[in-house]
RNA sequence: GCCCAGGUAGCUCAGUUGGUAGAGCAUGCGACUGAAAAUCGCAGUGUCGGUGGUUCGACUCCGCCCCUGGGCA
């Protein structure tokens, strides 16, 4: 058994779909570990099977945090999930056990690793006005005027761009400061040692792997569950209902669209995205572990590393 | 069998009065500092159903054939 004080924070990361919850599992019952979600959508409460989160079964092997503690009302972002997730943190290294972080949300656990400028909260309605006045405004004028206040991050931004548009002048009207200058500030870094293991799977594989998912999530009764929150007319706005599929979903009970038409975006909404984190991690990411998740080894693999670094 | 409408990128389709084609989606690549399952940027690809003809030149016009959908028998 290794010492516990000298093991650090071991995250598993990887494409939706290429099983990272199951490795993490493994993990956690072999090391004594806590699953800890990193994973932006599986922090709401609303979408347990569509959002692939792990069952009651797999959440009694070992302990589980913050899987589906926010309801869809809320707004996680990468700042306040590193909030939460330090939290967490901690919690498990005082009960003696390895935190283990799993998800997808490259952002975030770059945000946690490394850091992120701190600024202030900006009041509830400012961004839903800034992406009136984008739609009102039209992209060049919304662009100009902003520049005025901040032309670097002007300057960094694609002219398309809406939603950094809009958070950036959302920061400006809030703090009278340029986002641009909140972002040269130190990022407090995190005082942990972190092990992290990304998994790069094949593409035609993971490909196949996201529609046999979809399928099995139709199986399990994934219109029911995303046909409860319909039914209760949430804010459009609301960022947990861009979980992949809910809004082909709605399309599809306001009679816009097939449940076949529904399950083939769906699968190719996942497997896009699935795209833009492999490219996410092999360029922003620099991990210690590498691995094939097609592999049968790819447990040992970890632990030898993670013996390794304490011998 | 006859009539009509079609056969153009992987899919759905556009293509002005003849000058060898272009959108959306899909795909590939990339960016990424508080919405990240988000938000964006860039880039392919085509025996224009087949075949003969008219023409300097045919996806565009004409003949024949094949296929698909609809109608009439």
């Amino acid at each position: 058994m290794v010492s516990q004080a000298r093991t650090p924070v071991i995250v598993v990361t990887g494409p939706t779909a290429s099983g990272k919850s199951a490795l993490a599992l493994a993990l956690a019952e072999r090391r004594g570990g806590t699953v800890i979600n990193a994973d932006a959508m599986q922090t709401y409460d609303a979408f347990p099977i569509l959002t692939a989160q792990p069952t009651q079964e797999e959440r009694e092997r070992a302990p589980h945090a913050l899987y589906g503690v926010l309801p869809l009302s809320e707004t996680v972002s990468a700042a306040r999930w590193r909030t939460m997730a330090t939290a967490e943190i901690e919690r498990a290294l005082a009960a003696g056990r390895v935190p283990l972080l799993c998800g997808g949300s490259g952002l975030y656990l770059r945000t946690l690793m490394k850091g992120i400028a701190t600024i202030p909260d900006a009041p509830a309605g400012l961004r839903e006005q800034a992406n009136a006045d984008w739609a009102a405004l039209g992209p060049d004028a919304f662009r100009a005027r902003l520049a005025a206040h901040d032309p670097i991050i002007v300057a960094r931004l694609k002219p398309g761009d809406r939603q950094r548009h809009v958070r950036a002048w959302e920061v400006w009207l809030a703090t009278g400061r340029p986002l641009s200058d909140w972002q040269e500030g130190e990022p407090l870094a995190a005082p942990w040692r972190f092990a992290t293991v990304l998994l790069s799977p094949d593409r035609a594989w993971l490909r196949e792997r996201i529609e046999r998912r979809f399928d099995v999530m139709l199986a399990q009764g994934v219109e029911a569950e995303v046909r409860a929150v319909f039914d209760k007319h949430p804010d459009p706005a609301w960022p947990g209902l861009k979980a992949h599929g809910a809004p082909e979903f709605f399309r599809h009970f306001r009679g816009e669209m097939p449940l076949e038409e529904v399950r083939r975006i769906g699968i190719d909404h996942t497997r896009q995205y699935a795209k833009r984190q492999m490219t996410w991690f092999r360029h922003q990411m620099a991990p210690d572990l590498v691995l094939d998740p097609r592999a049968d080894q790819a447990l040992g693999q970890i632990e030898k590393y993670l013996d390794n670094l304490d011998a």
